[in-house]
RNA sequence: CGGAGUGUAGCGCAGCCUGGUAGCGCAUCUGCUUUGGGAGCAGAGGGCCGGGGGUUCGAAUCCCUCCACUCCGACCA
């Protein structure tokens, strides 16, 4: 993409709203625009980080064994009113009236609208185990939004909901949750560690956090520092082999790593780290409670009929994109992890009106491009400090600078955004060693 | 919802106390010069001073009243 063509509108200073690292980054990279309380427009280069995150998502729920769908964003009160949350909600719910007075809701999650989906066509144990999933876009009309994407009041979220025959499925359908999850993040260039959690008002009895640890997180959190040598990668785990995820899952869960509400002092081990987190994804194990309420049930092999066991389990897209950044940036701006990064190269020519010079970036440009590198080239004709300047706060992990001093000795400027190294490299080799890095 | 603030050019802010021609920096546009870490000079455009009501000869400024946004707290992916 050339920069004369695109739309990045950067900010040079701090807008006075943001706080902290990632909203501040997202205003000043362009990648968003607030326009109510909590409530945002997506500029190409976020919702191109936003897109690579929901594909890394629906990557490994798709792997896991989950089918995906869609449901829609406003949702029939009756439903809610059936599984009796319409009233228990609160004020958190966006509620609205249709022009024929009929009582409809932006929705906050689709438990009930899940159940409905699954009972009407469910209706043998042949027919489970199912594991479906969602990307949608959800309102939670939360009292204070903060943060930017972190809390915002309209968030994009992976939600997907198991349902079993048995306790045991069920068990068996949450581990294979807990190690999609744990795939996903590191697919991201997070950590995030799994931790003990309250059920809330979704109810249930096993549940776990996925929290990544950043200073600025908003709970208190306190693990086990065997987590940090902990393999939370999950490699080479197979999800149809029943016992090896169990194991795997046994010793994870059993290092100490809880939230504040759970945390027990007199349990936690000696060598414990109090830190802050960011909440990214949560799993929960929640029985009959839909299922109950709603009516979903299934004949067993017996021909008895048996309420679904059920688990819902959700992942904070738009959230991770403030997370990531919160977990990588610098005074100069983002630094993105290489598998969500908008772009993975930013050219600059540094003197456009020099002839040789623009013809060596073009040239290049194309290169790139052919050969299948996601490339931003700054072509503009603003200043060379300008241009180092804006490729830092938008953080593409590799920068290649082209001026007529380099290029005089046939040689390319790459810098590699993580660390600040620099390197003079060929203009002949470097194609080769972007690919191949 | 309680507490504390802020709304003045696209962005960041001054002016308000003490009423009297609406300003500064950056950005934008034009021209010339520049071009390896947010360039220089010269010129130009851009405002219902958040909305409504009041006081006054006169309101960005004083009073009343809405609205929006931000921060702290209780609540949450």
């Amino acid at each position: 993409m050339r920069l004369s063509n695109y739309f990045l509108p950067t900010l040079k200073e701090d807008p006075k709203e943001a706080e902290i690292a990632s909203h501040k980054y997202m205003l000043r990279a362009g990648m968003i625009k607030q326009t109510s309380a909590g409530i945002y427009s997506w500029l190409p280069l976020g919702i191109k980080v936003l897109q690579k995150i929901e594909n890394i998502v629906r990557d490994e729920q798709n792997k896991s064994g989950a089918n995906e769908i869609l449901m829609p964003t406003i949702q029939s009160a009756d439903l809610w009113k059936e599984s009796g949350r319409y009233d228990a909600y609160g004020k958190e719910m966006l509620r609205i009236t249709d022009r024929h007075e009929r009582e409809m809701l932006y929705g906050p999650t689709n438990e009930e609208m899940i159940t409905d989906i699954v009972r009407s066509h469910v209706k043998s144990y042949r027919d489970l185990p199912q594991n479906l999933y969602h990307i949608q876009w959800k309102f939670r009309d939360e009292i204070r939004p903060r943060f930017g994407v972190m809390r915002g009041r309209e968030f994009l979220m992976k939600d997907n909901y198991s349902f079993d025959l048995t306790y045991e499925d069920a068990l068996y359908s949450y581990q294979k949750m807990y190690l999609a999850y744990l795939r996903t993040f590191t697919r991201m260039g997070l950590q995030a560690i799994p931790m003990a959690a309250d059920t809330g008002p979704i109810g249930g009895d096993l549940s776990h956090e996925f929290i990544v640890l950043a200073e600025t997180g908003e709970s208190e959190v306190y693990v086990d520092k065997a987590w940090m040598q902990a393999d939370t990668t999950g490699d080479g785990i197979d999800y149809g082999n029943k016992r090896q995820l169990g194991n795997y899952y046994k010793a994870l869960s059993s290092i100490y790593a809880a939230t504040d509400e759970k945390h027990d002092a007199a349990n936690a081990p000696k060598d414990l780290i109090t830190a802050r987190g960011i909440e990214v994804g949560h799993i929960f194990y929640f029985g009959t409670k839909y299922s109950e309420s709603m009516g979903a049930k299934v004949q067993d092999s017996n021909g008895k009929m048996v309420t679904l066991e059920m688990g819902s389990y959700g992942i904070g897209v738009s959230r991770l994109v403030g997370a990531i950044i919160e977990a990588s940036h610098d005074e100069n701006g983002i630094i993105w992890p290489e598998e969500v990064a908008p772009f993975s190269i930013g050219l600059m020519n540094l003197k456009p009106v020099d002839r040789a010079c623009s013809e060596a970036c073009d040239e290049l440009y194309k290169k790139f491009t052919d050969a299948g590198l996601e490339v931003l080239y700054d072509d503009t004709d603003s200043g060379a400090g300008a241009k180092f300047a804006n490729m830092d706060l938008i953080g593409l992990p590799w920068q290649v600078a082209i001026g007529p001093k380099s290029l005089e000795k046939g040689m390319v400027e790459l810098k590699k955004r993580k660390t600040g190294e620099k390197h003079e490299v060929s203009i002949d080799a470097i194609t080769e060693k972007l690919t191949g890095k």
